[in-house]
RNA sequence: GCCCCCGUAUCCCAAUCGGUAGAGGAAGUCGCCUUAAAAGCGACGAGGUGUGGGUUCGAGUCCCACCGGGGGCACCA
C-alpha cells in the first residue's frame, strides 16, 4: 500500500516511534471501500462450497449518532464476524436499521416535517460513524424497516399469520399510554404499572384490537428454551421462563346452584379438602353473571371502587383484602359442603378461568381473604412442628382430607404433597369434575398502536363483508403522508384523519369501506428482519426459503438484555409462524445468544439528568477507533457492566503503539520460513493462537486481549533482550499479532501488516496454523506436595512417567525431610504437574 | 415471596478436568528522558479467593447454609 514511514511520526531520539491514529483511518477506510472484503456470497453457501456462518447483532433505531452502548455492541460483535472470516466460513454479517418508531413521530410533530426527515437523516449520520468504527458489515444488504419495499413484507406476514388464526381482533380491557396516546403490550408495561418508554402511568381502556396469538406456542416456546441453555446467555432464558410462566395443576370444576358449574385453575389440587369458598375477579363478565339481585347493589358499588383504583395501587400487595359476598354458593366437589362465592379484586380476571377455589389453610391470600371476613379455615397439609406462620403451603402429609370421621371417596390423609396431587387429580377425571393442565402467564401479543410511523394493517373494514384482508397484489398499503401537526396524538390513529386514505372500495364486494387506521407495533418489524436480510432487494417474496435453507438459523446473535423478553421471545415466535406456514425448516431463529453489559460511568448509568455521559464521538477524536474498541473489548466479560471510569483508552493506545512499533523492527524478509526461529518465542507464539481459537469459541474476548498483549511483551523482549529483529520468529510473532489485533483493533493490524510487506488487507488473511509440536513445553515444572503442602519443584521432562516422576519425588531431599520418618500411605501423581504424598 | 447470575490484589479482571492462586491492564512506587512537569520508555511489589461448614490426598473451582451485589417474575391461585 504505502512505503514504510509516510504515514508515522518517528520522532526524535530517547522517544518510541508512533503512527498517526488519523490518518491510519482515513487510508484504511478507503482501501475497505475498494476492496470490499465482507460481502456474503450466497452461491458459495448454497453450492456447498464453505461452511456458513451468521453473524448477527440488533439494528440499532435510529436516533441521533452512535453512542457508546452501540460502540461496544458493534466492537464485540465484529470480534467473532472477523474470527469466523479468518477460520473460512462465509460469514453473513448484514446490518440494517429499526427505523419505524415513536421519536421520529414526536421530533416531527415539534419541528413540522415528516418522520422521514428524521429518520432517514440520522440513518445517514449512523452509517457515516459505522463505517469509520471500522466494522465488517456487508453493506450490500442493508435494510430500513420503514421503507415501502421492507413494510410491504411485515403486512404480508400479518396477513399470512392471519390465515393460520394466528392474528385475530377482540375487544378486551387494554393497556393505555395517555401520554403516548396508544395502547401497549403487557411486555411493554413495567412492573410499576408505568409505559416503559416514557414512564407515564399505564390505565385501562376497553377496544378492539389485533392480537398476535402468541399462547398457541406457549408449550413450544417453553419447552425450547431447554435446547437453548448451554448456548444462550442463562438469564435470558431464565427470564423468557419466567415471563411465559408455565404452571402445573388441575381444573376443578364446582357445581353452582342455579348456574352452570364453574372451573377454577389451581396448583395445589391436593388442598381441595381446605376449600372453603370461591372468589371470582370482580372485573370478569363471571362476577356479572354469578350475583343475584338482592346483592347486585352491593356488588356494582364494589366494582366502582376498584375501577377508580389505579395499577399502582392495585399492585400494593400489603393492601387489606376486599371483596363482596355474590349471594350464591358452590359445592366443594370432595366434601359436598355448600361454600360461599365471593367476588374481590386479588383475584386476576385475565389468569387461569378468572375463578380461584379459596383454600384458607394453604395459600396466604386466602388465609387474608378468610380471616377479614370469617370464613373458615381448614388445614390440609401438616406443617412442621415449629412452624409459626398463617397459612401453609410447604411440604407436608396431608391432613384433614377428608375430615377425621368423614367417608369419602377419596382419602388423602398422609400422602405427602406430589401423590395427594396425581390422586386427587385422578379422582376428579373419574367423577368428571376436573382433569390435570397446564396454566401460561404468557398472554397474547397485542400489536395495534394508535400512531403513525409504523407498518399500515392492510385490513379494509366494510360493512357488509365486515374485515376483509388487503389483496397481496395490492400490498404495501402505503403511509399516507402526514407531517408536522397532523401527528399529534388525539386517542385515535392519526391515519384515522386521513380520509382520503380510509375511505377506499372494499376489495370483496367493491362497496364503500374503511382502512383499518392502526400501524403495527415495530416490534413486528424487527421479529422477522433476520430473514429479509437474506434477500434484501427481492421483489417477489419476503425472503428466499432456499437461502434460508442455507445460512439459517443465526449462529450468533448478540445484542442488549432490554430485549430479553420482547424482541426474543417475538422473533422465536415469528420463526415457529414461519414454519408452520412451511417456508422454513428450522424452528429456532438463533443457536447462540449473548447479550452485552451496559457502558455505565462512575457506578451509575449514563445520563442528561446525572450529567455523566460520555460522547463516543468524542473519545473516538481523543483516542481513535481502535483504542476505544480496544478498551471496551478489553475491559470485561462481554456480559458485565463496564463503568468506563475504570478503564483507560490512554492505556489501550499506548499498547497499540507497542504492538505496532513491532513491526518496524521486523528485519527479515516477508515469507521467511519461521521454523528455523527462536524456539522460546515459537512456543508462545503458537500456543497464544490456539488458547485464542479456544477463548473466541467461547466468547472470552477480553482474554484474547490479554494474550496478545503477552505475545506483544514476549516478541518485544525477543527483539530487545533476545535473539533480535532479524530472526524469523519475530516476524511469526508480529504476523500473529497482526491478525489477533485486527479481529479488534483493525486499523493498527492493517498498518502493521502492511509494515509487514503483505497486501492487500489483513481481513483477507489467512488464520496462522499452530504447529501441534510447539504446544508441548520443553520442560514443566513439576510440584511436589506432602499433606497437600508444596515442598519441592522438580523441572521435568513433559511426557515423564508416573512411575518416574513418583521415583524423583521421593528421592529429593527436601521431599525426604518433610517427610520426616513418617509411613507414606498414599501417593497421588498427576504427571507431570503434581506429586502429592499422604503420610 | 419464587427463579437465575456473580463475590479473587487498591481498582478492572485471568486461573480447560478439582492439581504451584496471577496472565493482562489500571493505579502506585522507583529509575531513564526533561530546565521542570506531563507524556513516553523501563523496572518493582502486593491478596490466599465474601463468611461458616462439608466432600476430597488436594477446593477460587464441587455440595450445604448464611452475608453482600445484580437481574427476571410477582395478589399468576
Amino acid at each position: 500500500m504505502s512505503e514504510q514511514g509516510t504515514d508515522s511520526t518517528v520522532t526524535g531520539t530517547g522517544e518510541a516511534a508512533t503512527y498517526d491514529v488519523r490518518s491510519v483511518e482515513q487510508k484504511w477506510q478507503r482501501v475497505w471501500a475498494e476492496l470490499d472484503p465482507f460481502r456474503a456470497d450466497d452461491a458459495a453457501v448454497t453450492e456447498g462450497r464453505r461452511e456458513k456462518r451468521y453473524a448477527l447483532t440488533m439494528f440499532p433505531y435510529p436516533s441521533g449518532d452512535l453512542h457508546m452502548g452501540h460502540a461496544e455492541v458493534f466492537a464485540l460483535h465484529d470480534v467473532i464476524a472477523r474470527y469466523w472470516r479468518f477460520r473460512g466460513y462465509e460469514v453473513l454479517n448484514p446490518m440494517g436499521w429499526d427505523s419505524f418508531g415513536l421519536p421520529a413521530e414526536n421530533a416531527a410533530i415539534r419541528n413540522d416535517t415528516h418522520p422521514a426527515t428524521y429518520t432517514y437523516a440520522n440513518i445517514e449520520t449512523q452509517l457515516a460513524s459505522m463505517k469509520h468504527y471500522g466494522l465488517s458489515f456487508d453493506w450490500s444488504r442493508r435494510l430500513h424497516t420503514s421503507d415501502p419495499e421492507y413494510y410491504r413484507w411485515t403486512q404480508w406476514l400479518f396477513l399470512k399469520l392471519r390465515e393460520q388464526g394466528l392474528a385475530y381482533r377482540k375487544n378486551s380491557p387494554v393497556n393505555w399510554c395517555p401520554q403516548d396516546q396508544t395502547v401497549l403490550a403487557n411486555e411493554q408495561v413495567l412492573a410499576d404499572g408505568t409505559c416503559e418508554r416514557c414512564g407515564a402511568e399505564v390505565t385501562k381502556k376497553e377496544l378492539t384490537q389485533w392480537y398476535f396469538r402468541t399462547t398457541h406456542y406457549a408449550q413450544e416456546l417453553y419447552d425450547g428454551l431447554d435446547a437453548l441453555q448451554d448456548t444462550w446467555i442463562g438469564k435470558v432464558a431464565n427470564a423468557q421462563r419466567n415471563w411465559i410462566g408455565r404452571s402445573e395443576g388441575a381444573h376443578v370444576s364446582f357445581d353452582v346452584e342455579g348456574h352452570d358449574p364453574v372451573t377454577v385453575f389451581t396448583t395445589r389440587p391436593d388442598t381441595l379438602f381446605g376449600t372453603t369458598f370461591m372468589v371470582v375477579a370482580v372485573d370478569a363478565k363471571l362476577a356479572d353473571a354469578l350475583v343475584t339481585d338482592e346483592h347486585r347493589a352491593e356488588f356494582e358499588a364494589y366494582r366502582d371502587d376498584v375501577r377508580k383504583a389505579t395499577d399502582i395501587d392495585r399492585l400494593a400487595t400489603d393492601r387489606a383484602k376486599t371483596g363482596v359476598f355474590l349471594g350464591v354458593h358452590a359445592t366443594n366437589p370432595l366434601t359436598g359442603d355448600r361454600i360461599p362465592v365471593w367476588a374481590t379484586d386479588y383475584v386476576l380476571a385475565d389468569y387461569g378461568t378468572g375463578a380461584v377455589m379459596g383454600v384458607p389453610g394453604g395459600d396466604q391470600r386466602d388465609w387474608e381473604f378468610a380471616t377479614a371476613f370469617d370464613l373458615p379455615i381448614v388445614r390440609t397439609t401438616e406443617p412442621p412442628a415449629d412452624f409459626e406462620g398463617e397459612a401453609y403451603a410447604g411440604e407436608g402429609a396431608a391432613i384433614n382430607s377428608p375430615a377425621p370421621g368423614v367417608e369419602s371417596a377419596l382419602d388423602l390423609n398422609g400422602l405427602p404433597v406430589a401423590e395427594a396431587k396425581s390422586a386427587t387429580i385422578a379422582h376428579l377425571e373419574q367423577i368428571a369434575h376436573g382433569a390435570g393442565t397446564v396454566n401460561f402467564r404468557l398472554r397474547d401479543w397485542l400489536l395495534s398502536r394508535q400512531r403513525y410511523w409504523g407498518a399500515p394493517i392492510p385490513i379494509v373494514h366494510c360493512p357488509a363483508c365486515g374485515e376483509v384482508a388487503v389483496p397481496e397484489s395490492e400490498l404495501p398499503v402505503r403511509l399516507p403522508e402526514l407531517r408536522g401537526a397532523d401527528l399529534k396524538p388525539r386517542g385515535t390513529s392519526p391515519l384515522g384523519a386521513a380520509r382520503e386514505w380510509v375511505e377506499v372500495a372494499c376489495p370483496a364486494c367493491g362497496g364503500p369501506a374503511e382502512r383499518d387506521t392502526d400501524t403495527m407495533d415495530t416490534f413486528v418489524d424487527s421479529s422477522w428482519y433476520f430473514f429479509r436480510f437474506l434477500s434484501p432487494n427481492d421483489d417477489t417474496q419476503a425472503f428466499d426459503p432456499a437461502l434460508a435453507e442455507a445460512w439459517g438459523p443465526v449462529d450468533f446473535y448478540l445484542g442488549g438484555d432490554e430485549h430479553a423478553v420482547l424482541h426474543l421471545l417475538y422473533a422465536r415466535f415469528f420463526t415457529k409462524a414461519l414454519r408452520d406456514l412451511g417456508l422454513i425448516t428450522w424452528d429456532e431463529p438463533f443457536t447462540s445468544y449473548l447479550s452485552q453489559g451496559k457502558v455505565i460511568n462512575n457506578g451509575r448509568k449514563m445520563s442528561k439528568s446525572l450529567g455523566n455521559g460520555i460522547d463516543l464521538g468524542a473519545q473516538l477524536e481523543q483516542f481513535g477507533v481502535d483504542a476505544v474498541r480496544l478498551t471496551l473489548v478489553f475491559a470485561s466479560p462481554p456480559e458485565d457492566n463496564i463503568d468506563w471510569a475504570d478503564m483507560s483508552p490512554t492505556g489501550s493506545l499506548r499498547f497499540l503503539q507497542r504492538a505496532w512499533r513491532l513491526s518496524g523492527d521486523v528485519t527479515s524478509a516477508p515469507g521467511t520460513d519461521a521454523s528455523g526461529g527462536d524456539v522460546a518465542l515459537r512456543r508462545v507464539t503458537h500456543r497464544t493462537v490456539a488458547e485464542a481459537e479456544t477463548l473466541l469459541e467461547s466468547h472470552r474476548f477480553n482474554v484474547v486481549v490479554a494474550r496478545t498483549m503477552e505475545l506483544v511483551n514476549a516478541t518485544r523482549k525477543a527483539i530487545d533482550s533476545g535473539p533480535g529483529g532479524a530472526d524469523p520468529a519475530v516476524r511469526e510473532a508480529a504476523e500473529v499479532v497482526a491478525r489477533l489485533l485486527s479481529m479488534v483493533a483493525p486499523y493498527v493490524a492493517e498498518e502493521m501488516w502492511d509494515r509487514l510487506g503483505h497486501a492487500p488487507s489483513v481481513a483477507q488473511a489467512a488464520w496462522p496454523s499452530v504447529d501441534p509440536a510447539l504446544l508441548v513445553a520443553e520442560s514443566v515444572t513439576a510440584v511436589v506436595q506432602v499433606q497437600g503442602k508444596v515442598r519441592a519443584r522438580l523441572e521435568v521432562a513433559p511426557d515423564i512417567s508416573a512411575a518416574d516422576l513418583e521415583a524423583l519425588a521421593l528421592a529429593d531431599p527436601v521431599v525426604v525431610a518433610a517427610v520426616d520418618g513418617r509411613e507414606v500411605r498414599k501417593v497421588v501423581v498427576r504427571e507431570p504437574k503434581l506429586v502429592n504424598l499422604v503420610v
